[in-house]
DNA sequence: CTTGAACCTCTAGTCACTAGAGATCGTATA
DNA sequence: TATACGATCTCTAGTGACTAGAGGTTCAAG
């Protein structure tokens, strides 16, 4: 049995995300001492480490309670479980179009500026003023 | 001179939005009719697309704050203006590459479940649980 | 038994909006 | 000119996933 300190320590998860967490339901409410100090053993810290991974992949508590759900009743709930997995794949891979898109024009607009300093009208300025420069659409 | 909802039509940027970027200092006070609505100016039509176009780059409200500043002191705007772009850049890129990680993951988590519902042990929620079974660190 | 770090609960703040209530305004039509 | 009705107004509260701080209590070492 170890304090909530100990749970962060080896989770990485600081301690008011912990109780953030109990508070949402992703967490079973955690025994207490006799000082109403929470306690955890060995399942708790699994399940932390669960969810930490989860959200590191991106996936949305909301997303995270339904693979709990799915663990707690494991008939047929590896179709449930991919398809929630698959599904972020895919808001992941948009994510990245988007980004990808944004970088270049980033890129198109910084090297329009030469950083002398000497020019009157700034480039990057005026490439956010007028969106006929771009390249796409947003 | 128009109403808040022809700049919206125009601009894409919805109209409580509008009011927001007023509140937050990104928009100038609009002018009012005799009954207190705003009205809007082919300078108020440009600054919101300006203000749009940077947060469709991922600019914070912050960031556009500065650029607008910059915009309003032109003297040796460009460097300030090209450094505030180039830190939008490392960071999209930043999050580019993370995004990627994931990506791979996801990917390595899907491909072990074959979708036929017949395992009793689901890896999507196996590969969750046990960060072991990572190629990375996160 | 004392000290002080760690813990407790509760409220409020973050960011960039979005939603809704309830009241007023502007304009097209009768 | 009267009426209808969509657009506008202000204000408050909600979103997601935490984070920060106040003010008080508990635990464990010395």
């Amino acid at each position: 049995m170890f304090s909530i300190g100990e749970l962060s320590k080896r989770t990485k998860v600081k301690v008011p995300t912990i109780r953030y967490y109990e508070e949402m339901g992703l967490l079973a409410e955690a025994e207490r001492t006799a000082g109403n100090q929470r306690r955890y053993d060995k399942d708790g810290l699994e399940r932390l480490s669960f969810i930490r991974h989860a959200r590191d992949l991106g996936f949305s508590i909301e997303a995270i309670l339904s693979l709990i759900e799915l663990q707690d009743h494991p008939d047929r709930s590896c179709e449930a479980a991919n398809s929630i997995a698959t599904s972020q794949l895919v808001s992941v891979r948009a994510k990245i179009k988007q980004l990808k898109a944004l970088e270049k024009e980033l890129v198109r607009i910084s090297k329009g500026c030469d950083g002398s300093g000497v020019s009157e009208d700034c480039y990057v300025l005026a490439s956010l003023s007028d969106h006929g420069l771009c390249d796409r659409e947003h």
